[in-house]
DNA sequence: AGACGCCTTTGATTTTGATCAAGTCGCCGA
DNA sequence: TCGGCGACTTGATCAAAATCAAAGGCGTCT
């Protein structure tokens, strides 16, 4: 695990006001601006930051998670395993969201890279004291945690109600949608999941998640290179096909 | 619908400090401890006491919701509805919950009764300005929607990779617990939901769920009467079928 | 280049749960 | 007491997705 954690004095030592962290340089999905310079200051120098590659796992079920990190870049899948093994993933997240689970040691879930993954990791003894100091950084916390609920009950719908070809563009939606948020246009990306994952996400097996996704090109509502790289002529037509009003 | 709004002066007036709601009596799911008490006279003041009968609607889906509420008894569905009527309850709340969403005006979901339920509305505009003074507030909401947030991704565990007997075992766990939440005892309790709650619960239909209850009886882990009335003789035996660990 | 391994696709078959279709039960009102 | 109605159950059949099985593509290592 390749750690990079440089604390750059002369950004905090002059006179202008540090607005970012000072380890990685960004603005840590919008907690800076509720910080004061010198709380700012504190976070940045217990940051470090950490680069993931694909599958290695950040934080294991039923671990002790004793960080708060922020998504710099990359993405993060959160799932749950059952005793026999059935998996689910219950979240993604993408920069630069939070992840950490505010006032509790016990994680409920495994975190996993599902692409490269840069984060940018504090302790949560620090976060906890900045959040008694600075109630503006609770409050982002928790329009953080109302977004993770919005988006898991969203998903719960799309879970027990969609057929597999819904499940399937709703997913698609989700990926063209985040990559990027602007209207209209044609999207292109590369999906940051496999099809083992999309499928573990969708509550399908591969095969099925494959067919769909066949079906879907076939249908000329996407378009695929190398399996990964998908072309979305008209975001309508997906929405459309996944069920989205 | 039924109004109680009554203030009771004698218990503000007087030299002891209130901690529980004077309009309700209740002490409104722990937020009385975090606020002073002239900040619960406050809350108190506006706050509306509501009789709700099974199936009446607190909150549309899209519609604005201008309150906050703590549910005094009882049970609320909290569902999502699809253009062409699929519907899946994607959250229950039971007493002493927060019903709410904080920090929007638009609802993304509809609230319903299951059965007979007091609930005591605030105003959204008293709960903001109060979170606004009282830090402990917005703590105590931030941990109302991360316990939120756990069940709804245990129940998306449910949803996507459970069978329907594991399904149906699974919310007969989460009832069981709920009414009492005593462990190893033997647990008797009415169902709060019809079948066709259930199936929109599971993901599943009416059909589908009753075959499973059968099945469940028949097999002994659970005894029922009148179709709502059920007995539990072993909750461990329950969590094996459910898949619960 | 060739071989291995992994991810993905495609095909054949089976299974689970949905759908269609009658019943049954309990409750309420005439 | 009898209908009638809504909620629930049970049975027969069907369809969607899972499972089993066999390729096909693509990158990498030798």
């Amino acid at each position: 695990m390749q750690i990079v954690n440089e604390h750059r004095r002369k950004d905090i030592h002059n006179s202008d006001i540090p607005t970012v962290c000072v380890a990685c340089e960004a603005r840590h999905g919008g907690v800076c601006g509720t910080l004061t310079p010198d709380q700012l200051l504190d976070l940045s120098r217990h940051s470090t930051r950490r680069s993931i590659e694909p599958g290695r796992e950040v934080v294991g079920q039923g671990e002790t998670t004793d960080s708060y990190a922020n998504i710099i870049s990359g993405v993060v899948k959160l799932s749950k395993v059952l005793a026999d093994g059935r998996q689910q993933i219950v979240g993604l997240q993408f920069a630069p969201d939070f992840m950490g689970r505010p006032f509790t040691r016990e994680s409920a879930l495994t975190a996993e890279a599902a692409v490269d993954t840069d984060i940018c990791c504090f302790p949560r003894t620090v976060i906890e004291r900045l959040v008694s100091e600075a109630p503006g950084l609770e409050h982002r916390l928790h329009e953080q945690a109302l977004k993770e609920l919005d988006e898991a009950r969203d998903w719960m719908l799309t879970l027990g109600r969609k057929t597999a070809q819904e499940k399937v563009a709703s997913f698609l939606y989700i990926i063209a949608t985040h990559i990027d948020p602007e209207q209209g246009a044609a999207k292109e990306f590369d999906l940051p999941l496999s099809r083992s994952d999309i499928a573990d996400y969708l509550g399908l097996t591969i095969e099925t998640v494959s067919r769909q996704i066949t079906k879907l090109r076939k249908d000329n509502v996407i378009r695929i290179e190398n399996s990964r790289h998908v072309t979305v002529p008209s975001l309508d037509r997906l929405m459309d096909v996944a069920g989205i009003d």
